[in-house]
DNA sequence: TTTTATTGATTGACGAGTCAATCAAACGCT
DNA sequence: AGCGTTTGATTGACTCGTCAATCAATAAAA
């Protein structure tokens, strides 16, 4: 049933099927085949689509950087106090779709391949700096020193998503009020 | 010349290949094959020794987590008061040593791979609890929440730490002063 | 009939783990 | 001291499996 303007369905499967399957092993130990059979293709399709097992990848990780964006962007858009909305930040870091083992297993995958690709390194770059960049224009109106604590606070957020995205005992919420805790105790120093 | 007692050597010979192999690949894409060959030796006696590559990579978390853990208690050691206790913790944690790029290759992989084995978790876990148990000591006489601020402070570190281990824009020096910095407002804080 | 979608089959490479064989040191016995 | 025997060290060659990537062929729309 070959019918026209199949590539966008395709990739879209296929970037899902990733996900998943990269969720379910836990690391990027996953084959081509894994991820076309989940989609529901063959192996020299997920090929003819994407060119190589690399780009897959890197649609993936785009993926989800950019659902993680977005989610982020519609936070802040309800906030309208500057507080508001750098807790809207620290909220959308330590969202539910943010813990789903596939997310993780990704960003896990993101830290480690950063090392050694250059293309999944700009893509975790992005990440940081749009961050970063959120977080000081948040804390400008209400810190002595925005830069500083922005780069503090998303250190933060970064090691308590580790931590709680790694250690079932660890839960996001618990994560999320601590960040939410420093941001009151770092706004409120005069040092 | 085959020798008797060549186990510990020939082991520890493979510890220090599979951790160089690893930073020199940035990721666990590596073989039995490389890693005996720069030990000087046969993949046989690789799995002679070990009994498997899993084995082998578990060998080499454990040593370079052995390594610091070492570090951070003579760090201790010289340490008088409270406050130079939490801060010799910090400065461990930035040591150069942690920034030698295997060791970050090393921790990286340590965070994916607690994801499928159950035994690198367990070593994970000893870490993160030893890194909690001892900032919580030292911040106890200091702190109007010992427990809390440990949290805090160890989620920090490693968020600091993934940061500057991975962007090379980061330096150490500086994400060490951020972690004091803020122990320093933590401390100060009374609410 | 041209273009797009699709796949089964195949290739070529690579890598983990095994095995039988070799070599030399240590050991025990006389 | 001399002589077999055991034992640990060591490896080249091999097996078996896996997987990414390719290709030729088919089918249906346009």
């Amino acid at each position: 049933m070959p019918k026209v303007g199949m590539e966008p369905i395709r990739r879209s499967a296929l970037v899902q099927a990733t996900i998943a399957e990269i969720g379910a092993a836990g690391n990027l130990e996953v084959t081509v085949g894994q991820i076309a059979k989940r989609a529901g293709m063959s192996t020299a399709l997920a090929h003819h689509y994407f060119g190589g097992k690399d780009q897959i990848f890197l649609a993936a990780m785009r993926h989800i950087l950019r659902e993680f964006g977005t989610e982020v962007l519609q936070a802040l858009g309800q906030a309208t106090t500057p507080f508001a909305r750098a807790s809207a930040i620290i909220q959308s870091s330590f969202a539910p779709s943010c813990f789903a083992p596939a997310t993780i297993s990704a960003w896990m995958t993101l830290y480690v391949q950063s090392q050694s690709s250059v293309e999944t390194k700009r893509l975790l770059k992005l990440y940081q700096h749009r961050l970063h960049s959120n977080l000081t224009h948040a804390l400008r109106p209400i810190s002595k020193h925005p830069e500083r604590d922005a780069h503090t606070l998303a250190a933060l957020i970064d090691g308590l998503y580790l931590r709680a995205a790694l250690s079932s005992a660890c839960d996001p919420k618990d994560a999320c009020d601590a960040a939410l805790q420093t941001l009151q105790t770092l706004i409120e120093s005069d040092q």
